[in-house]
DNA sequence: GTTTGTGAAACGCTTCACAGCG
DNA sequence: CGCTGTGAAGCGTTTCACAAAC
């Protein structure tokens, strides 16, 4: 069923649907299968299956098809999906069309992996500003990336057309910088400091907390080790089942 | 109501419950809440109430209460819960009573920047190790930690008493240095190469994909300036609201 | 035969709303 | 009166299973 809905106005030269309220869930899936994808296109495949494609990004089938049939998109039964269109086909839902301008906010130790990272490039972005409070650095360029100053924000992300702000500093800096963005009209913000922010209700953030990616992993492993003494106690149930989102192994 | 299951041995000073199934979605904001105690306690509160600790993680006091009361925790009717009590609490069942030892492969930016991390020890971690192959590298130390070799990663995993691996390489290397760290006895893996890993099921792994957090941001983005465009086609609907995670502007 | 697309069932999580306790 | 703890309702997501299409 394909949903095309909105104006019928002016169509670019692939028909492009809109979505209106395309579940949280699936948006956060596309980039797992625009990964793989990219994959499976430079391994030579031309066309894939729902299986093939949720193996490679570590999902279930049934759970692609929902997810592709979502976009309205046209698989062929008994085929497949063709790579190359469905690559086309996520990366228009998902923005990825025009190339995406970056400020990192914070040129300490994150903020410097952050820009010489080398794969933000293929996949959309550009980090186009470096920004940072502390004066010595202001005026360097790292990976030719300029470092500005902090009180410049609002014009350098005016030049620069910056459309997503990457939190870099310490915790206690963060509300700041978040609110400097926001007043400069930026309205996504990727979060690396340990905090929670306070932004406008149009203003989307999420947050990456290194420690507490660990700290979820530590009580999986502190369950495991528990259930492993206290084995004994109760029936010979062999093994809780783990909760890895990765493939089995091979 | 309080579950304390399991054998009724010798019991540690403070009572330990067991947790044989908690939520997985509690689990993943366990550190949150902790993560927002521990600055409450620094502002010098003693007692919080689930509205309180609520706004501070950025969620709704019902999710807090919920959460809390798995853990057969005793809060106080008409009072709150105990903030130094729930730290301890939610530390125990976190396994962060002992510090945790971390290994991170793959010196280069991003393993840099996770080294030099100050947050870590504070929330329960050592980074005891950093792996690399490149011989050059190897004996030097960064922040302190000596820089190991690839090849002996069996042999650092068991002096250092590595209980999480943190896999900083480029794609193309990630497969290898998951199968060597499970090989290794390593049974969590915190993985930001932009991959899939296979791994055996008793073996957990988070993933961490920069340019995946990116692309969701990405998403809302460009759904904000489409609706923005054709929001004179039908009804007047003033703006979808947002999905930020994040509190409401105070 | 193979594989998609999709209703319908199952599941887990969130939110409500209030009884019960301090 | 205030706040916790929790059944029950509501909601979104996942999974199943199969008819339709190639």
């Amino acid at each position: 069923m394909s949903q095309f809905a909105g104006r019928d106005a002016v169509a670019p030269a692939v028909m492009v649907p809109d979505f209106p309220d395309l579940p949280e869930a699936t948006v956060s899936r596309l980039p797992e299968y625009l990964r793989a994808l990219h994959q499976l296109a430079q391994l030579g495949h031309d066309t894939v299956s729902s299986e093939a494609l949720a193996t490679a990004a570590g999902v279930k089938s049934a759970k692609v098809r929902k997810d592709l049939s979502q976009l309205g998109s046209y698989g062929t039964r008994g085929v497949g999906y063709d790579v190359d269109r469905l690559v086309q086909q996520i990366e228009q839902v998902l923005g990825l069309s025009q190339r995406r301008n970056v400020a990192v906010i914070g040129a300490g130790n994150l903020g410097h992996a952050l820009a010489g990272y080398a794969g933000f490039p293929s996949r959309g972005f550009r980090i186009s500003a470096l920004v940072d409070v502390e004066p010595a650095r202001v005026g360097e360029r790292l990976y030719g990336i300029p470092i500005t100053h902090l009180d410049d924000l609002a014009a350098t992300v005016a030049a620069e057309k910056i459309a997503i702000g990457v939190i870099a500093t310490p915790a206690g800096a963060a509300q700041q910088v978040a609110d400097r963005l926001v007043g400069a009209g930026v309205k996504c913000i990727l979060n690396f400091a340990p905090c929670v922010l306070s932004v406008p209700t149009d203003v989307d953030v999420r947050s990456v907390d290194l420690a507490i990616e660990l700290q979820i992993l530590s009580f999986h492993e502190h369950r495991r080790t528990r259930s492993a003494l206290d084995g004994v106690t109760d029936g010979a149930v062999p093994h809780p089942v783990s909760h890895t989102p990765a493939r089995k192994v091979v």
